[in-house]
DNA sequence: ACCTGAACACCGTTCAAGT
DNA sequence: ACCTGAACACCGTTCAAGT
């Protein structure tokens, strides 16, 4: 499926964590979490199934690793610039990086061992919120607010049945089960916004994104106050 | 597992999609997804494995009918009353429900075919936006914001490695991990903050919730506009 | 119409072995 | 140390049958 599969030759490389994991992301991406099974990973690292298990105890710790991958590969917010700046560098990356494995949003839910790119993340994000002026309790508020935003966008985005360059005959078969009798504000949304030519359901990120930083930002000049 | 498991008696009530669909959910409610197999549902019913191809012609098919299930627990906003509250109301729901049946945020994600229920709620949430004030464009931006909000509350309660009363031993082991030579602020914010006795993550919806909603005031406020 | 039995091509994983 | 073969208890699903 991904380069030359069946290259069981003697002259491979040997096998890794690593490259383990970075097989496994791409298979993940390739056909999505169902395709990622222990057995079409080792056929892809041309290897047999069982060999995985000298490097992972169980299919979990290869989840758990590509989880901790897909988290490093977000742009961390440095401690450096300007708190707005470096906060919505650091959500624009991590929106486009769950975008590219949108498989990985399923996964988070799921892993209760983060790995160290993950906790090196939250870490970075939590010292820019604090560096910023706000308190302990006020940075909870904030990075609640703020992840629950980026994840959860991230789950709409994925779930979209319209996604980037969707066949028209599948979004007019969901339209066609759409009754206007049933469901007025939902065709009228559908009809006049949302299947509009110019309409790009990733600019409701920007939008979104925006008004949770100048919340941030009202925060962070009320000092370190009360609940507002 | 749930009630009588193997009641295979002569005289019990017949198949029915409505019955396979609320056993599917109690399954998964029980012991989570991966439980949820064709296999497990039909010994659930007292029934082999082949009969629920009567009413269903694949797990796919379930998998659809019990996230319309959830949607259809989560309260409606009424056309009556005022839009923050209805709004509000609904937030609240729409979380308590997936916190009720987690598994079924990371469905949400990959359904394509909404049910009745699913249209009938965006219906209502769109019904009552559009009837406080807000132009088409203005209640994409809201709604987006809203359920991204929510969704992403959803998953990161459920992501919760110290959910509702899990063992201090699991906490314990996950801190272990937290060096604070390499991760300050996460170390910080955990003792001083997320770790402690009074603190409870389920009110930082409240905060968030509050915070979108004083949002789309604004918004209502100012008339169909321009974005803020 | 409603349900079953046997079978197929898959899973993750264990256990004992090869080099 | 690194990888394999055979086997086990699972999956979803097809196909042909029973009543």
């Amino acid at each position: 499926m991904l380069k030359e599969a069946g290259d069981s030759r003697e002259d491979r490389v040997p096998l890794s964590r690593e490259r383990v994991l970075n097989c496994a992301v791409a298979v993940a991406d390739g056909g999505g979490l169902s395709s990622l099974t222990m057995r079409s990973l080792a056929k892809e690292l041309g290897v047999k199934p069982m060999a995985l298990y000298h490097y992972f105890t169980n299919k979990d710790e290869i989840l758990d690793g590509i989880v901790d991958l897909v988290f490093g590969e977000m742009e961390l917010p440095s401690a450096g610039g300007h708190w707005r700046e470096e906060i919505s560098r650091r959500a624009v990356s991590a929106r486009s990086v769950l975008r590219r494995h949108s498989w990985a949003i399923v996964l988070m839910e799921s892993r209760s061992r983060p790995g160290p790119a993950t906790l090196r993340h939250h870490d970075a994000v939590l010292g820019t919120l604090r560096g910023a002026g706000l308190s302990l309790a006020m940075t909870g508020h904030a990075y609640a607010l703020l992840d629950a935003f980026v994840y959860g966008f991230a789950i709409q985005e994925a779930a979209l049945p319209f996604d980037r360059g969707t066949a028209p005959e599948v979004t007019a078969s969901i339209a066609a089960r759409f009754s206007p009798e049933a469901y007025p504000h939902l065709v009228e949304f559908a009809t006049e916004r949302a299947l509009q030519p110019g309409y790009d359901f990733g600019e409701e990120f920007e939008f979104g994104l925006d008004v949770i930083l100048d919340v941030l930002e009202r925060m962070i000049a009320r000092g370190n106050g009360d609940d507002p």
